[in-house]
DNA sequence: TGATGACAGTTGTAGCAACAACCAAGCATG
DNA sequence: CATGCTTGGTTGTTGCTACAACTGTCATCA
């Protein structure tokens, strides 16, 4: 088979999004890790919490949000119930599954990581991109994700803000 | 502090940025394991020695390369060693320094796994995007890049092809 | 020349993630 | 209502990465 080798142009475009892969989550590790006591993952994962009906998802739902395995997903928990940020509750009907709620603890967490979290993510990213490359970053990114992630796994999380109005209520974790 | 907080257009870039840096890595490193044996970041290590004189590199500078921490790249690098893809070399005149050089067998490894390496970035990333997208993502990411990374850490990585002519011989193993 | 500090790597330990095996509850079919 | 299949989660093992402490080498300067 013939592979058709990439020519300077694609290999420029690639190898920084490549390096870009490779040194923005650390960033923003670090800083959570730093000023929130809390890694990036664990964040992310209180905020999918913290913007779900009664700050409750089943484990199954959390998982997929996240782009967890379950397994990884319930080692992850247990650390996060042991510091009280979050709790698990049966599911009153199914007896299988079992829910994640977000603690009050859990809640003011997330809402102290916020801010600093943000200027991260304005220092690194948005703040460095004009207007209209932030929307061929967007559109960027949805040629890319249609690709990694057909059928949308972790769909919910990024088309939850496309066709808002306005005047929504911010999503006080959504970044 | 009053934080800014990120507008619709900001967060949709921002979530399809994050989102991407989240799945891409693994569906490469999955890619390789699978076709070659090798992991995301053993592929790269030994990508960025064949490219260097001699296929040599010292731990040091190969670490920047590669932006991994020095005991990091020790223990890779002995587990690389135990395969006989790499070899460690001392170097004659400065006896701190340890050189790696990248044998026959590892670069074979490196010509064998890159065609189906190009063949899923290619899936995943180039041949998703428009000749304008490329563009805009290379610039995309020159500006992340230079806050991310300021002082070009990892920039004789990405800043090899800015000015090649065309003849160039091609990187075997550059993508 | 002999002490001090910086540099280059290695090794040991602890924590986290992937994988596999397992258990338990629901659900379908006969 | 018994059997087998599917779904939802947990637990144990292995491998890899970060962090810290340590060894050995070189440069500098009194």
């Amino acid at each position: 088979m013939t592979t058709p080798w990439l020519d300077r142009r694609q290999l420029r475009a690639w190898i920084r999004l490549r390096a870009v892969t490779e040194l923005l989550p650390g960033a923003l590790d670090t800083q959570l890790r730093h000023d929130a006591g809390v890694s990036e993952f664990e964040y992310f994962l209180m905020a999918m919490l913290s913007e779900a009906p009664d700050r409750t998802l089943s484990m199954t739902e959390l998982a997929r949000q996240v782009n967890a395995t379950l397994p990884r997903l319930s080692h992850v928990v247990t650390r996060l119930e042991g510091r009280g940020l979050v709790g698990r509750h049966p599911h009153p009907q199914d007896r299988r599954t079992t829910n994640v709620r977000l603690t009050d603890d859990g809640w003011a967490t997330v809402r102290r990581a916020a801010p600093g979290h943000v200027t991260t993510v304005r220092r690194h990213v948005v703040d460095t991109l004009t207007e209209e490359q932030i929307d061929q970053l967007a559109a960027i990114g949805d040629a890319i994700l249609a690709e990694l992630d057909p059928d949308g796994t972790m769909a919910a999380t990024y088309t939850r803000y496309d066709d808002q109005e306005p005047g929504r209520p911010k999503p006080a974790a959504g970044t």
